[in-house]
This record gives structure tokens, sequence and C-alpha cells, in this order.
RNA sequence: GGCCCGAUGGCGGAGUGGUUACGCAGAGGACUGCAAAUCCUUGCACGCCGGUUCGAUUCCGGCUCGGGCCUCCA
């Protein structure tokens, strides 16, 4: 192997970037918090999911194939799936777990590799949420009031060190009213009552359910261990979701290792819809079926997703998918002059770019200038992309019919640019026996059906 | 009000103390039974005010504008 580039990721707890320093280079662990599944998600919300799966391949190039162990939770128990139930008479389950697999559905479509991914349903984690809510009781870090647990926040040194938020100023700027059986106004709720009609368990503290910071920690600490190397989410969740997920990490920790949960904290940034078009109507939310039904493949759609830095916000619009498209129309016309063999080398510029912070917009611009088709399609494969067929790209779009027609309309261009015309006017011919005419034009040709 | 992030050419979007991003669109050209496609070439930039410096888009301070969070939103 030859010598790698040192990774480096920027760490939002420290707000700097660090050398990726591992644990265990042999085993690699990250965790990005994952949907709760009560509808069909957003394309906003592949936006982690492809970010941390072009990390992943990152992190297998770096430290080999095996070594990455990457789990990403399924919250199948809050409030929206309960209303969601409620709502179209079914059950929790019914609802959670057919999101569940619509979430899985989309994110392969984008060129996610699912199948390894560790993906922890909060329901089967009970268990382990109230041993860990047990020890925090039992460590003085968590109290429990009224059939709810609540972490204290004033027991844990480190809280506020992520989203750096000082803890007076919390209090001074809590406007919102106080539950009573608050200790102080910012303690969370780790454990919380269900009412006789809502989905339930045991608990030394009665029939509840968990909250919703509770349940990663737990189930990070099982699937993963008491400490991780990387953490992800939206930057949306620094506050107040990862400080509460560190702060039970830390204060649940047995010590023998390093004492905060991760050891680098990573969040890509938003996906904004400001384009009326998309997000001004109500029932007009992207979602990917929509996108594919619209003729876009799930390539380009993560390609355009990779098209800003993965920290930078990203503007969704037309006009990017088209870009992407066109850029994707590129690689494949040059992967289609050469062998398509698999097992080629990365280029080491891809390489270098993908190790400073995975500078996507960097890597595209690289990749831009390689003509080689092997070391083309080896860099490409490495952020997940490029893994197509280059003959079958024209005929594999989702415009299938449309594309297909173009293709034999340029096959016609090409045959008369070889002089060729008796195999211009054979295509012309075929495609009028489909009821396709072309009207060669000073604006082109066009077809029309007749 | 508090915390955090950002401000680059027509548009999207990297990066850098003194040379190029890259893509899209535009312009010019090549090719061509027309056109499209393709290929080549090309113009256009670093929010405002100070400071540090031989020199700042790049470092520091202030300002303006924008975004996110402070409500279980990726």
């Amino acid at each position: 192997m030859t010598a790698l580039p040192p990774l480096r990721l920027y760490d939002t707890r420290r707000r700097e970037k660090v050398v990726f320093e591992p644990a265990d280079p042999s085993r690699i662990t990250m965790y990005v918090c994952g949907p709760t599944v009560y509808s069909r998600a957003h394309i906003g919300n592949f936006r982690p999911e492809i970010v941390f799966d072009v990390l992943k391949r990152v992190l297998r190039h770096h430290y080999g194939e095996d070594a990455v162990w990457h789990a990403r939770n399924i919250t199948d128990i809050d409030d929206k799936i309960m209303a969601q139930a409620a709502e179209t008479g079914r059950t929790v389950e019914q609802v959670s777990r057919e999101a569940e697999g619509w979430y899985e559905e989309d994110a392969r479509a984008l060129g996610v590799d699912v199948d390894t991914v560790i993906a922890p349903r909060a329901t089967d984690f009970i268990d382990q949420m109230i041993a860990m809510l047990t020890t925090l009781i039992e460590r003085g870090h968590a109290y429990a009031a009224e059939g709810h647990v609540l972490f204290d926040t004033t027991s844990d040194e480190g809280y506020g060190s992520l989203s750096r938020r000082p803890l007076d100023e919390m209090v001074a700027g809590a406007r919102v009213e106080v539950a009573p059986y608050k200790k102080n106004a910012q303690d969370f709720v780790l454990w919380k009552p269900s009412a006789p009609d809502q989905p339930g368990w045991d608990s030394p503290w009665g029939r509840g359910r968990p909250g919703w910071h509770t349940e990663c920690t737990a189930m990070i600490r099982e699937k993963l261990g008491p400490t991780i190397d990387i953490h992800g989410g939206g930057q949306d969740l620094i506050f107040p979701h990862h400080e509460n997920e560190a702060a039970q990490g830390r204060c649940a920790h047995d010590g023998g290792g390093s004492d905060e949960f991760a050891s680098v904290w990573m969040h890509n940034g938003f996906l904004s819809m400001s384009d009326e078009k998309m997000s001004k109507s109500l029932g007009n939310i992207v979602t990917v079926p929509k996108l594919l039904e619209q003729g876009h493949r799930g390539e380009t759609i993560r390609l355009a997703m990779l098209m800003a830095h993965y920290r930078q916000p990203l503007e969704w619009t037309e006009s990017l998918l088209e870009q992407a498209k066109k850029r994707l129309d590129s690689w494949y016309r040059k992967l289609a002059t050469g062998s398509a063999r698999e097992g080629g080398t990365a280029d080491p510029d891809v390489v270098a770019a993908l190790s400073e912070d995975m500078n996507l917009p960097h890597v595209l611009a690289r990749l831009s200038g390689i003509d080689d088709p092997a070391l083309l399609r080896a860099s490409g494969q490495l952020i997940g992309l490029l893994q197509g067929d280059p003959r079958g790209w024209a005929q594999g779009d989702a415009n299938a019919e449309k594309a297909d027609i173009t293709a034999r309309i340029a096959a016609r261009t090409a045959a008369k640019a070889a002089k060729n015309y008796a195999e211009a006017d054979r295509i012309r011919d075929e495609l009028a026996s489909e009821g396709i005419i072309l009207e060669d034009g000073p604006d082109g040709t066009t077809w029309r059906r007749a």
C-alpha cells in the first residue's frame, strides 16, 4: 500500500480540523443519527446519509475494508409516530416498519452502502436504556420525579462543551415554562411516563418510554462501545441532542478510556429549499421517489448532494441536478472510451482531497481533469459514484424512452458524419416505423409522434 | 437577547500571504448533407471600513448582510 496522507477531520467540539487518530485502527467506530420513522423521509434527511457514507468509504480506504463499524439508529418509538398511527388507525409498529423500509429503499437508491450499516431499533434496547439510567441515578447524575427520569445538568462538568453554551446563560434564557419536577431548567428528560393507551415498558420508575437522547447513547454503548471515534449528524443536532448524548455517555462511562463520549464530532450543513416551486405548497415535499419519477437518477441525486462541502449549506434546485447530470454524462462518456475493468487505483490527488476533511468540491474538480478511464472509475468509486456500466448510462436514464430516441438520433448523426447515408436513412425509417417523425430544421433535429 | 457558522466572477462552489480552482451558463472557433451532441479557446471574482505586512481575497479588529441553533427538525 502506498503511503496515505493523514486523515484530517473537522471536529465540532474543538472547532478545528484535527488529525484523526482512532482508538483502534482495526476497528473504527462511527455513529450517525438516523431517522425517526413516521413518514417518507425528506430529501434533506439523506444528506447525512450520503456524507457519512462517503466518509465510511474514505475510512475503508485508509484502514481497510473491514475496519469500519458504522451504526445508525432507527427511532421507532416517538410521539410523532404515535400521532401518525392514531391518525391512520394503525399500530405504532406498522407505521414505523413501513417508514423504515422506505428509508432504506431510498438510501439504497442514492448509492448508500446500506448493507454494512448496523441499524439498531430503539425498541430493541429498552433494557439497556433502563440499565444506563439506573447507573446515572446511582452516580447522582440523574433523578426520578413523578414518573420521569431527568438528567441533572449541574452534575456534569463538561455539559455545554460541545455546543459552547454556558449553563448560566441557558438558565437566564429559559423563557419556556419549566416543568415543576425539574431541579434545573435545563435538565432534560431521559424517561417519561406513558398513558395507558400509549406504548410503554415497565421500569423502576413505572410504565413509560425513553426520551430521545437516551436511546442514541444506550445503543452506541451497546453496539459500538463506551467511547467511539466519530459521531455524526446534522448541524441542528449539536444542541440539544448531541450535547445531551455526550453528557450521558461521559457520566455513564466506567473509565478505562477517553472520558469523552466521541473523539470527533462531525456535523453536516443543511440542504435548503427556499426555491418556491419545491417547498411552497405543503403537499410538495421533495422525496427520493418523487425525484426518480421526474427522471433523475439516484446517482445524479447523490452527486448533486456532494456538490458543496459537507459542512456548507446547499441549496437544492433543479439547476443543481442538471449540473450534476451533465458532469456524470461527461464522466461516463470518458469511461465508455476505455475498458471498464474493476480494481484500479484511485488518483492520489483525489485521495488527498478526501483526506482533508472530505473536500468534495475539490475531488469533483480533480475528477473532471482525469482522462484515463480506469483511473477515473477507481477514483469515482471512492465516493460511491461511477459504479454503473458506461454503455448503459444513456439507456439507463430514467427518461429511458426519451434517452433512447436521443441516442438513436445521435447514431444517425454519427452515420451522417461518416457519410454513411444509407445507415442514417435506415435509422430515420426505423424511428418512423415506431411512429416517431424527425424534423431536421435550422434549430436541430426535433422529433414528435405521428 | 445569547451561542455558532458564513459572505468569492452571470450562477453554483473550492482554495490560497505574492501564479490556475472546477462545473453550469455566455462568447469565439473546429467538426457537420442541417442542427444537436462533442472537442478546442476565451471574458468575468474575492461584502464594507480600519490594522499587521514589501505585498491581503487569504491574518487581526469593527461593521453590514445572510443562515443555523437556543421548542425531541438531518
